[in-house]
DNA sequence: TCCTTAACGAAACCGTCGGTAGCGTAAATG
DNA sequence: CATTTACGCTACCGACGGTTTCGTTAAGGA
């Protein structure tokens, strides 16, 4: 699609929707009777490419776990679609739908997936009994946003692993 | 300031340059005259209500590391300019200059008052000597800004807390 | 008292850009 | 052949960040 073209060139911001339909060679009306607003256009185009993000589960929560977490950074660091998906936040924080639609396509079924794997870590006694879910998938999934928008550079591929280690692990000397 | 108030009620994406004008009983043109742009104006804005983040130090680097992360949370959910800050970091993405004010005042201070008390605690054998700075800093801190964008809700105060003790002892069972 | 300078207010204006309206046209569909 | 559907084109709107111009007030110094 041209607007991944556009996405890799100039980044979300600077994507124009005149500039998407000229290189689509199609009229900018016709865009906007396909989809209602820019941002749910690269919304669309961003989920074309990321595709779903399934694993296939080999029984060891916490490798599926990583895995998970692995597949997810990878495709954030390698895809133009991954490494535009953080200057869509922009967008989505003055926009309440589009922030739904966001949530609903990419954040959800990611942490619905996690959360099961972390429950039946937790059921065979693989984690601790108290660790709150929650808290575990926001510490690990924190540095694939924090890392490109406080920082300004993406989490590397390999950082789902080192984190995911650092978090399971812990960082205590004993 | 009138920014702070128009902050609190509109949020940043609705701010309108007009509007705080209006409310300080003041010409659009003054505030052009202070700030080259609505980006450093809320900038400024935000860092006089935050305010320089110092904590004293007790000599005990984990738990100084820790009133620094709670400090740091507690102001980004108890204040005004707090909870406007993830919504200005969306807005750099776009603004290769306001991203580099943004991160010289309120991303790097931090991490290296953290960094320092990290290098302190691996010499004192507190955390194991192979746990990498960066990636710590980045799991306790990811969720200030993982948690207002991609889940939409704030990191409550007490979170910074749990998601300390949580990388620090880690989660496996053993 | 006069002159200069600095700062501000008012209002009109500009450019960009997301999004619309209106209208004509070409191809399916029956 | 009539109708529907989908599209292209052009002109347009409105919001909003940012600028320009000009007139006014008020220090402050000689």
């Amino acid at each position: 699609m041209a607007t991944l073209d556009l996405l890799a060139e100039a980044g979300y911001p600077a994507l124009r929707i005149d500039e998407v339909a000229r290189r689509a060679g199609v009229a900018k009306t016709t865009i906007y009777r396909r989809w209602p607003s820019k941002g749910e256009m690269v919304l669309d185009a961003i989920a074309a490419q990321l595709g779903d993000r399934s694993i296939e589960e080999t029984g060891d929560p916490l490798h599926d776990l990583r895995r998970l977490l692995e597949v997810t950074y990878e495709r954030l660091a390698e895809t133009v679609a991954g490494r535009a998906l953080p200057a869509l936040a922009a967008e989505i924080m003055g926009d309440a739908g589009l922030a739904e639609e966001y949530r609903r396509r990419f954040v959800h079924p990611l942490r619905e997936r996690a959360r099961a794997l972390i429950g039946r870590a937790i059921d065979q006694g693989l984690l601790r009994s108290d660790v709150d879910p929650d808290l575990l998938m926001d510490a690990v999934a924190g540095p694939s946003l924090y890392r490109p928008i406080a920082l300004g550079v993406p989490a590397p591929a390999g950082s789902a692993s080192a984190v995911f280690d650092l978090v399971i692990h812990g960082a205590r000397n004993h």
